[in-house]
DNA sequence: TCAAAAGTGTTTTTTATACACCCATGC
DNA sequence: GCATGGGTGTATAAAAAACACTTTTGA
């Protein structure tokens, strides 16, 4: 039901942003980097890429995150689109957000430094360039959301981690305090998690078991992880 | 942190399709539209049309369906992002699909028939154009996600009505058969509904409440109505 | 009068929450 | 031994689900 054809019509530039998040030392951050190109050269963005014409936008994605972080396979989600007519002010870009969930542990070497890249406290991000602030805090909504019924946890943390690292992760999203018992419970009623043999000992006496995932394509459709 | 200049960067075409979800006698409903230039001239498809480059994908999604139902205001959420470079066969178009929900009873005369369109009944939808199956499905997979946390009815169904008709609108959209106490128990302790002196009698011999909502800002973040 | 849907009440089951308490161990 | 976080158990509260029953009224 197009109302002009094809020929017609104005083509546009589209973008894409990444929230790139990360799980550190209880902390969970997210990877800003300082823009060197105008306008506004020098000043912190999500990071972001051009898409090209013969590439869906995931495709855009996952070509900028491999760029970053070397990885292929990142977990991603759409955040949004943004496309005010003003929000970039060096041209008329519509940006397609996703959010990308990383372990932080396993690849911050190759990351942290390279293109002008930081990690950031999600609570402590400073102002960013364009809409970057809105989009930033729309990912962060988003990414509550998924992490109330899906096990983010399994992103950001490295492939073996005891139920406390993920409950710690599981604190530091919602800004508050889960029951360690009951979220213990919770978490192993939904039978998506084995444990191993392995004990880690850096965060008490006693040590607490490694548990890994049984497997990853059942993390989904888990109901409800915690409340919202 | 761009890796090429805005200039060198290939433009293309942003479009949205739209879709328009109706309920009415018993069955929810989906408004398709006879194609009316090629390619795929004369097959089916949602409703769609070209973002502008002076308005955001939203603003394009409003005046498409402002052209098709004469409303504004429409209730509308993002479905996603279409992208396969080869998903249209007549040129590189970029898609932004979104969900629109309104109120079929009040408005059909102006819709049905006009623009080529017609209503489907959800469960009976033929095959579509481009992937516009696919976005169809993503578009009820998320009205689902929607109702299970937001009184959706009160899009779809006329301002005055009553609990049953809601009832029978969520046995529509979840296919399953709700409680009609328990649906009522839980609609009525979400404090969002007032229970008006006119009586619907049409279904039954004893008559039923009409009811409408008290403020319509307060129901979104209503926890869950139904299990997902 | 009776069928049919509206509406209310009760019981059972499930799930969430709060919190007491034992366990293992490095200091 | 004892402080510390891991891990288990239990008691309570809240929510969901199942279902019995009462009300109203047109046919």
């Amino acid at each position: 039901m197009f109302d002009k054809s094809y020929q017609e019509q104005a083509k546009q530039l589209v973008a894409i942003d990444c929230s790139i998040f990360g799980y550190e030392n209880g902390a969970l951050k997210i990877l800003l980097f300082c823009r060197n190109i105008e306008p506004c050269k020098g000043e912190l963005s999500l990071i972001g890429g051009w898409v090209n014409i013969d590439e869906p936008v995931e495709g855009a994605a996952a070509r900028v995150l491999k760029k970053i972080t070397g990885l292929d396979h990142i977990a991603m989600d759409l955040v949004g689109v943004f496309s005010n007519p003003d929000r970039d002010p060096g041209a008329r870009v519509i940006t397609v957000a996703f959010n990308a969930l990383i372990d932080i542990v396993a690849h911050k070497k190759s990351i942290s430094g390279t293109f002008g890249a930081n990690w950031f406290d999600v609570s402590q991000v400073p102002p960013l360039i364009f809409d970057h602030d809105i989009i930033f805090n729309k990912s962060l909504e988003k990414l509550r959301k998924k992490a109330s019924h899906h096990l983010v946890g399994l992103d950001l943390l490295p492939p073996e981690f005891t139920i406390a690292q993920l409950r710690q992760l599981y604190n530091s999203i919602f800004q508050r305090e889960f029951d360690p018992g009951n979220f213990r419970k919770k978490i192993l009623s939904l039978n998506v998690l084995k444990r191993l043999d392995k004990k880690d000992s850096s965060d008490s006496k006693k040590g607490s078991y490694f548990y890994a995932p049984v497997n990853k394509d059942k993390l989904v459709g888990l109901g409800s992880i915690v409340k919202t």
